[in-house]
DNA sequence: ATGAAAGCGCTAACAC
DNA sequence: GTGTTAGCGCTTTCAT
């Protein structure tokens, strides 16, 4: 009857309070009625004993360990925190825990990681990772776990997908600088459009045709996602026969070399030229000027994707899979 | 025979390779020996069927979840998923995964949560927390579950700590000034020179001494810890009638207040004042001039708790409270 | 309103 | 080298 580590487990609760081990559990889990008499002996002798129900114990026996998981590349990267905090947001009060992977964005680590989580008998998986095909998913899927990708674009067969909208809020990015009295937006953006990044040019290709104002291609300047690349770019628009007098950079780290660009060349920002970011990290508020941006809505993801993964396990939903969008923020600073 | 969701089960595998459950199991753990044409007709099965051991039972039968709880005020404060990597780089390879609970440094969030990690049976905990008693240990400790302090001075008996050496890196910082020539050197620090504050504190005057320096109680700013209070601090400093040359901070966002009132007062950085900051988060090297400051080795700090971790758990360490302090990296840019 | 017994999926004696 | 049996701690029929 005694247990490991010295922990008391329900019959001792059962023995002290002079009852069986059932009544103890349906005076814990209130599936059938216990009299109030009984429920007081056994709280006390809970208290008592200081008894806690081993949930892994519970989780055997009901098929569901309450946990999800969640496989990412890097904990290190400042958007996995904050979306990690929303779906906790939503997953604490349902009784759910998560469980933390990080996979380096490398594909055998994901393959790895879902292997794990399937093992540990995760009620749900979030995922956010790059190199993941289908078939990677098949076991997943097979197992009958709910899945939702967070980012990207392209839904696996299965598998919910939450994202935020890129293309709107580039929109609305390039809108605020239109009504802000620019005409010759350019954009920075990475080595080549695609992913999230196409739908942020796509998006203020919209807003400038909205606007009646002309989209001129030598304005999309393509470099690395980095700061350095961000100077580059913007070096390289600066140069041109009509340079812009505002910038879009597809993500904060290169509104900073943005800004060290402008000024090198003894340009004012945003006097001389509007910069406007994409992200909003920690450092965009610090940096001088701050930078004005769209805030990516880690947060909002993680709780739709936290609120959809608990809808599949109770069944809620069961149609095909679901696609949820979220809006970005624009962030007013000093830059733009 | 047939488990939920459609997994498949020890039995079914032990059935299509025509053996017992046993032998699979052992083919598995290698806990015994299997022939070789045993384990490869399991092998095959378990391929066939796509089987993956159910940790959850298993941990139930073994008695340890394979599994360590980490509990912190937010994963959202730049620290701790550095420091939640740390505990992973070590953690994972050992077969550990964690689980990671926020508090928002309430203490009725942390004894609950300390509660929950008791229910799931985790096998070791790490906790960073502020509110917690000795008493709000004592189910743990009863429970015979190992636990590592994160940061924080006292320890609590039962309860091994791990910390970075906030006094040593100090006064690392305080010589590096020392040789660069400053001698009027202040210091900015929280409301009240208590827990790490005050080791920073000590620190810095252990260096003064060390080099002769007279030490001006004067020079000791106490703030808040916010980029607002770095401002206010130094510029209290700088009304002395003999302004310091060179401010150490006690973390990075102070350090960036006081830029901005030394840059308000027309001073330059590090020309007219030097600062130095601690911690060395991302924005520290974003900022104009780039931060000089002393690493907070939180990823250090995070391996070598889940070090400890693992001897506990093993039992390879035994003695009483054990304290490990880690050595903070001076990391030079340009503000000092 | 309460108990006894079976079983979740696995592994460790204890056989042979 | 392999199988049988019991049991980890809990919840849930099925009885009473």
């Amino acid at each position: 009857m005694a247990s490991r580590g010295g922990r008391p487990r329900i019959g001792q609760v059962a023995a002290l309070a002079g009852v069986s081990a059932t009544t103890v559990s349906h005076a814990l889990n209130g599936r059938r009625p216990v009299s109030e008499a009984t429920r007081r002996r056994v709280l006390d002798a809970i208290e008592e004993l200081g008894y806690r129900p081993n949930v892994v114990a519970r989780g055997l026996r009901a098929g569901r360990s309450l946990t999800i998981g969640l496989v990412i590349p890097d904990i290190t990267n400042p958007f996995y925190p904050v979306l990690a905090r929303g779906l906790q947001d939503v997953l604490g009060p349902a009784g759910y825990d998560e469980i933390v992977t990080n996979t380096n964005g490398e594909r055998d680590l994901e393959r790895h990681a879902l292997d794990k989580m399937i093992s540990r008998q995760v009620d749900g998986i979030a995922f956010a990772v790059f190199h993941t095909h289908a078939d990677d998913l098949r076991p997943v899927i097979d197992a009958g776990i709910p899945v939702v990708r967070l980012g990207g674009r392209q839904s696996l067969p299965g598998v919910d997908l939450v994202h935020s909208d890129d293309e709107g809020s580039a929109a609305e990015a390039a809108r605020y600088l239109l009504r802000g009295g620019f005409r010759r937006i350019a954009f920075v953006c990475g080595p080549a459009a695609e992913g999230p990044a196409a739908e942020r040019v796509a998006g203020y290709r919209t807003a400038l045709a909205e606007a009646g104002v002309p989209v001129d291609p030598e304005l999309v300047a393509y470099t690395e996602f980095s700061r350095a690349g961000g100077a580059e770019g913007v070096g390289r628009l600066l140069e041109l026969p009509e340079p812009p007098d505002a910038v879009m950079c597809a993500n904060d780290m290169m509104a900073i070399g943005a800004v060290d660009a402008a000024r090198d060349r003894g340009l004012r920002v945003p006097g001389d030229l509007a910069v406007m970011g994409f992200d909003d990290i920690e450092a965009a508020s610090l940096v001088t000027p701050a930078l004005t941006t769209m805030a990516n809505p880690a947060r909002e993801i993680g709780r739709a994707c936290a609120r959809l993964l608990l809808e599949r396990i109770s069944g809620t939903v069961t149609g095909p899979s679901t696609e949820v969008i979220i809006p970005a923020r624009l962030v007013r600073r000093q830059s733009a």
